[in-house]
DNA sequence: GTGAAAGCGCTAACAA
DNA sequence: TTGTTAGCGCTTTCAC
């Protein structure tokens, strides 16, 4: 494989003028447009591609960045779709910026030394995105493995470097449209096996916020995925016209759909449901359910240019934001009866 | 940071022996147990971590593979989620062998040079992993990146490097085993926009020979995933009991179920559904739907074990395989009646 | 058992 | 406008 000294010898000129050229700085120093269309074509001729490791060792560099993820609840290693979305859409504006995204379970950070991955225990790294885990003492770990790192939808947070949902607010919202709507039950969904996610605690405090100043009724209620179908609770079999049901997540969302499903009630005419999080899972027939919108998109965007400005060197740059989000009615939630 | 030379001169070794050691290779190289152990402290207290720049310079390893990944229809940049959990799988067992995967979208190849990702313009990655793309003239532009690739799930299958499902025998076998439990009439469902993905062509290839073989009716109707809800075709209405309805794909039968659910209809006890994929869409409470089902971790594993062989330099360690699935009955699909 | 030294391919400072 | 050269940090051969 060709590298800059064949390409230089083949062009009759010095490495560093095709060096120049062939990292498209050409103009800036000034070589003729002559010299630099024969570099490139013969660059282009002996297949030339540049060494990474080289340029990497040079500018201390390297242009890839990990992106940290956490597997889902009883999913073995896959993260949940919400937090593999928000990495896919950030890889992309990384890889617009230059930069390669490896994707990383974040249990490999909290390994011993010795079973960590290479990219970890190496210097390897220009930047990190921590994205939607729970685990605390991750931060002096994190810390010695590169100084840019960006938390995503995390529960650390502090002044600079953190983004993440305004989950209190998504809690609240619920509420407060489903009470224009007429309701004046609620009966909020929750997980039974709680991961210590910020979210857990911040919706549910966001839905009785709201239903307290509102003066309305609100139960809740800790379910399982799984105990939804083999015991599925006393409680929502009598669940009577007139409440509304309120899931902390769309999986949760899902599982009620189906649970209803069975008994041959229908979403929305039957029974009235509403999501504080519209993650992919509600995508397919039930993107109409009634929920908190969630942009991952933006908030992938929002992330990756963080990061870039901490790469950049200017962590000031990148200050710390909570997002919101805004109601989605769908279908799932008409008018109470 | 600490480097060799720091390390080798607090310890009053010199440069080889502190590389030696850190590197494990102590033992091989008959270094006293003593030194070892003082070097390694030392190490630790540098907080020393190599520079996998220099070494991938020198061993012409960077220890870096691509999977490259294409977005799933209407998704914006996401992958679907079976080629998702499989890039993760497959991600995790690469790491255990001291890989990191940088995950990639499929277009970056084919794009222009001055458009492509740096991962791919530069000599970055010591193998490659194309997960489930369509674009047939990848090829060429796939092996001036890496000669080192495994192709999953993909159109392009040849005597090595590929690894993917017997599609027609998951479309036989969704027939045979409905067909044991009594139906004899066979409504297949497909998408209406082909994406000209091999098992498009194979599901529908296997049911249709299954239903000729066994003396049955086979209809097939060609619906994309929006109409099924915006204007669902007449033929589902009136689909007549004693009728199984198969799908293409998990997320069809997802959007099957959403349509006769909003109708108050129940799966497997008002109508017959069967899969010829069980992606993780079908994960939930809809996890009981009758399906072939197909074991992602087991293709995952297999076929990052031939990318490492490849990368191994044993081409030959590493021949085709098609993977069969069994079938998986569920609830969805009961004694036809 | 251990050390000295060459060199991987590239960039950038300096020289011409 | 272009060429020369000193390293970046590591691995590895060879000499002791």
């Amino acid at each position: 494989m060709a590298n800059l000294k064949d390409i230089a010898f083949e062009a009759g000129v010095s490495i560093r003028t095709a060096s120049v050229v062939l990292r498209g700085k050409g103009p800036e120093s000034r070589i003729s447009m002559v010299q630099q269309k024969r570099i490139r074509e013969i660059a282009e001729r002996l297949h030339y591609r540049p060494d990474a490791a080289a340029r990497a060792m040079r500018t201390h560099r390297t242009g890839i960045v990990a992106l940290l993820l956490q597997p889902a609840l009883g999913t073995g290693h896959v993260p949940n779709a919400g937090a593999s979305s928000l990495a896919f859409e950030a890889s992309l504006f990384l890889n617009d910026a230059g930069y390669s995204a490896c994707f990383l379970p974040v249990a490999d950070v909290l390994a011993d030394a010795g079973e960590r991955s290479a990219i970890f225990q190496e210097k390897m790294v220009d930047g990190l995105m921590v994205i939607n885990s729970a685990p605390g003492h991750l931060r002096s770990r994190i810390a010695q493995i590169s100084p840019n790192t960006v938390w995503v939808d995390h529960n650390h947070f502090e002044s600079f470097c953190c983004i993440r949902r305004d989950e209190v607010h998504a809690g609240e919202l619920v509420i407060t449209e489903l009470h224009k709507l007429g309701y004046r039950r609620f009966l909020y969904l929750e997980l039974e096996h709680l991961r210590g996610h910020y979210s857990e605690a911040g919706r549910w405090d966001g839905v009785k916020r709201a239903a307290e100043s509102l003066g309305v009724t609100i139960e809740s209620l800790d379910c399982s995925y799984e105990r939804l179908i083999s015991e599925p609770p006393d409680r929502l079999r009598r669940l009577e016209p007139g409440w509304a049901l309120v899931t902390y997540d769309g999986r949760l969302a899902l599982e009620v759909i189906g649970y209803f499903g069975r008994l041959g009630k229908r979403v929305g005419i039957d029974f009235a449901l509403a999501s504080c999080d519209a993650s992919v899972e509600l995508g397919g027939p039930f993107r109409a359910v009634a929920r908190v919108a969630f942009d991952r998109v933006r908030m992938a965007r929002q992330a990756a240019q963080m990061l870039l400005n901490v790469m950049g060197g200017d962590r000031h740059a990148a200050p710390s934001v909570e997002l919101r989000d805004h109601w989605h009615g769908g279908d799932s939630a008409p008018l109470a009866p």
